[in-house]
DNA sequence: CAGCTAAACGGACCGTGGTCCGTTTCGTAT
DNA sequence: ATACGAAACGGACCACGGTCCGTTTAGCTG
């Protein structure tokens, strides 16, 4: 024990988790992308496990060890297809991103969600088996709405409130009725519009 | 083509589908309850579709022409099991059941319901894979919901309102951090009530 | 009661999600 | 360059959900 040199945290260890060896990392991204295209292709619901492996050139164990369960990997498939959006919404130009008052912002925010939503059911759904919802996608919604509402002056329990507000944005999820065929979405939109008005006491 | 006796439906077939063959109906009881006896035991997790069948000492087949799938089946132990509840919304006694007025049976709903989901949330989870959430349980809150709010002289897009108001009832399946244990469970309600008020825009 | 049909039955069978463990590779320390 | 421990790899393996189809049975008709 003369030999101090053992200890491999010669900085504070600020990251977490230590970093992920190269190989990991290769095959990581060489399976984000075959899911992805296998996703496109197919749609996720046609979508194994061994498929995603073997189209990644990879075992299937890798996967698995990567994306601990299908449900994990079609969430991180999901991630990596809202980024833009989430983008557009910390720093894309207003209404959407900043610049515009809080009002408009959540506007803007609801019609948005809404069609992303849509956009991604099928992806969602199978990202989000047995509502755990821990996922990014969703901590960043609400995380989001959280400030919007304070930003508009609303007291009381965040969480409940951003809950309520963005419960009906997934409507499309369990009504297949919801599409962007134009009506009910706009009927939705609509109904949201009251509904975010009430949450924060407009007038 | 002469005997046009062949024709079974002498009477305007009032009853939409045909009443159930009388070993179906006793295999779908054996079904029940085995499976309600095993998810009490083992929870609805542990539960296996083999092991309803052995329970019921029917075949597995027998398991999925009935319930058509495991979901259906829990779905079907989580309504039996909601019965109660809905009873007493449906015609128990006041606030909760006919007779206090909209606002007071709309408080009760809130806190029974958040109880009620607390108590279930296993169940629930596995009932609801993938929010379909077409199944009894569901339709039963929002149609009384949606009651309650017309009631109330709430007018505009119901759907959205009522979805709106049960989602934070169900933040215990998202969240396993509430739980009966008192505290965040009274956050939650208080913050629930609010909400209620913000949506019926009471002063 | 015999005969018939549609429905229900059961369990072998299949595909897929998820695990396990012996082997390989990476990164480092000497 | 070599040695070595930790981490990643791969694919055989298992368990469970769901289907299929040959067999049995309920309930009617004459």
């Amino acid at each position: 024990m003369s030999h101090p040199s053992t200890e491999p945290p010669l900085l504070p260890l600020l990251g977490g988790p230590p970093p992920e060896r190269r190989d990991a990392a290769r095959n990581r991204e060489r399976l984000l992308d075959a899911a992805t295209a296998l996703v496109e292709r197919c749609g996720p619901r046609a979508v194994t496990m061994d498929a995603v492996a073997a189209a990644a050139g990879v075992g299937k164990g890798t996967v698995f060890r990567r994306f601990r369960s299908r449900e994990g990997l079609m969430a991180a498939v999901l991630d990596h297809s809202e980024t833009e959006w989430q983008a557009h919404v910390l720093s894309g130009p207003p209404p959407l991103g900043p610049g515009a008052d809080a009002w408009d912002r959540l506007l803007a925010f609801g019609r948005t969600r809404l069609e992303t939503t849509i956009l991604h059911a099928e992806l969602i759904r199978e990202a989000d088996r047995s509502g755990a919802r821990s996922g990014g996608a969703q901590a960043f919604a609400t995380t989001h709405v959280r400030y919007l509402l304070t930003q508009l002056g609303v007291t009381g329990n965040l969480t409940v409130l951003a809950t309520a507000l963005l419960a009906p944005l997934e409507l499309p999820l369990r009504d297949p009725q919801v599409s962007l065929d134009r009506f009910p979405v706009d009927r939705v939109y609509e109904g949201w519009v009251d509904l975010a008005g009430r949450i924060t006491r407009r007038p």
